[in-house]
DNA sequence: ATCCCGAGGG
DNA sequence: CCCTCTGGAT
């Protein structure tokens, strides 16, 4: 082992963080119930701003109300956005879905495209939705998710110095092997739950408390 | 920068 | 009350 500390460069403690955080987290992975790529498309739209756990409990009766894209595209928008209120932004998730199942339904033949450019061209469809997508559902490390979780940790774990998620991605890309990009949000967003709370992380249960600047154990 | 939006925790 | 939860469009 070096002497690695909380000063160290980035490239040099990633590696580490991310053994780490894979002895710590060993069950990380996606937590967004689904059966298929569409599934998890719409599951990953409904899932901003509001916890996955949430997400989980309208997504069961959602999709057995509409079984398919096609469903989805025919419906009356007021059954989707009552089916989906609880997860909050109801009224601009339930458009978005609606209108991806119409393009998938209509013009990709029910399937969800597998790459990016496509992905991107969805309403209400970004980088990190289209990450969790690609990731998840078709195992293509594209890129990284940079959702609210894995910006805070990256940042407090002073791995980036962006604020903006497209250029917090970009720098996490060129210190992270291609291998790891998948894993690496699943790890953070686990931590990132589970101890390094937004509001109260707790850095003396924390596994990266050496390699971390922002530690309250640390000398700043 | 602001809006969309609901639910749970502190 | 305020903050946060796997954001995206204007």
């Amino acid at each position: 082992m070096t002497n690695l500390d909380a000063h160290s460069p980035p490239s040099e403690r990633l590696p580490e963080i991310i053994r780490r955080l894979r002895l710590a987290h060993p069950d990380a992975c996606c937590a967004l119930q689904h059966r298929t790529p569409w599934e998890l498309l719409v599951a990953t739209i409904l899932s901003a701003q509001c916890t996955d756990e949430r997400v989980n409990k309208v997504t069961p009766a959602l999709f057995e109300r509409f079984p398919t894209p096609r469903a989805f595209a025919d419906a009356e928008r007021s059954e989707i956005e009552e089916a989906i209120r609880s997860t909050g932004f109801y009224r601009n998730k339930a458009r978005h879905i609606q209108e991806v199942a119409q393009i998938v339904a209509y013009e990709y033949d029910g399937k969800v495209p597998a790459d990016m450019a496509t992905l991107l061209k969805l309403p209400g469809v970004a980088r990190k939705t289209a990450n969790v997508v690609l990731g998840v559902a078709f195992e293509i490390a594209d890129g990284i998710v940079v959702d609210t979780h894995v910006k805070r940790l990256v940042t407090r774990l002073g791995l980036v110095k962006a604020k903006d998620p497209k250029k917090i991605e970009q720098e996490l890309i060129a210190i992270t092997p291609r291998e790891d990009w998948i894993d690496l949000a699943h790890l953070l967003i686990f931590h990132g739950r589970r101890v390094c709370k937004a509001r109260k992380p707790d850095c003396t249960a924390c596994t990266l408390n050496d390699l971390c600047p922002s530690s309250e154990l640390n000398p700043t």
